[in-house]
DNA sequence: ACAAGTGTAAAATGATCATTTTACACTTCA
DNA sequence: TGAAGTGTAAAATGATCATTTTACACTTGT
């Protein structure tokens, strides 16, 4: 593993468990194992190395999307919950925690969410046999729902949100 | 208004809006327009203002969510959206910000999200004239979706989360 | 052999953090 | 009158913040 990829995987992990603002450089440094001068030129700035951050997330989780049904979506959320915990929405806690002003994470929130709302809406066209956006806004919406309310309801959360969209999918079916 | 009041409410405006760590106590004290030694006085520390911050919202957003039906409680959200905005959850914000390491912060987060579940199993029963926690969990998946998918969504997001309960409780109806 | 590139360790930068302290003014009530 | 209570303004505390700099070691390709 190249140190670039050493020190997002580092912080990725410290972003998501401790937040972005209250994560100081020298936690970074030591869990990445490099020296400040390294960091600083392979990531430029604390808010470049949360949009790399997020850039990569974005891929990882992207990459679990990639089904060809509704049901699938969340067989793909409960898998994602299993493997990496329940703490919300990263793109949405950076975003939140910076309060938007800050341009590279808020552009990488940005490009994050227009990508997977297209997606969802992409599913939701395959598995119906044509597009549906108000159906996609609620399967959307239950996507959301599951992965916050997860954070204090557990797992139920998801398989409700499951239920519920297969329910809806049912019903725009008939 | 006293000091008290006036303190929360320029510090729950504060950290809504810029997060938790990120607002400074020099910005409180400005914005609530006392001495650092006054608001020490009554807050005792960051996080039990924090916690005081959560306790006045908890009052304020469950007092909105006094309703009879499941339609009236996303009636509330629209209407909670309308005039607060849409940054997500502070309570779920405000825990994954500290980690969940901040006792006084996460007690509040618990009591809080304990009470809205128990709110929503209330209306979904009143509603539907019977207990149906499934139908609960799922009300609350929406609810909660609406809440972060609407931080990028916008109003679409709400109410397609309305029109998703009332098709969702139709059906446990028949 | 030597220059360029990439790395480390550690100190320095100057700002900002939450919190406490010092010194003083005003009201209230006995 | 005078003590207690509540407030302000401003400085001091000592830690921690993100970032830069200085000085040095190791590899690599020519």
């Amino acid at each position: 593993m190249n140190l670039s990829t050493k020190l997002i995987t580092a912080a990725e992990r410290l972003f998501d468990r401790h937040g972005y603002t209250a994560t100081g450089m020298d936690r970074l440094i030591q869990a990445a194992g490099m020296s400040s001068r390294t960091l600083y030129k392979h990531a430029g700035s604390k808010a470049q190395l949360m949009a790399d951050v997020l850039g990569a997330r974005d891929r990882r989780f992207m990459a679990r999307l990639e089904v060809g049904s509704v049901d699938a979506l969340f067989a793909a959320l409960e898998d994602w919950v299993r493997v990496e915990g329940t703490r919300g929405c990263l793109f949405l806690r950076a975003l939140a925690e910076t309060g938007g002003d800050t341009p590279e994470i808020a552009e990488a929130v940005a490009a994050h969410k227009a990508a997977f709302s297209e997606r969802i809406a992409q599913v939701v066209a395959a598995d119906l046999g044509r597009e549906n956006p108000r159906l996609a806004e609620q399967v959307l919406v239950l996507f959301e729902g599951a992965t916050h309310a997860g954070i204090y309801r557990g797992a139920e959360a998801v398989s409700a949100a499951r239920e519920a969209a297969a329910v809806l999918l049912e019903g725009a079916r008939r």
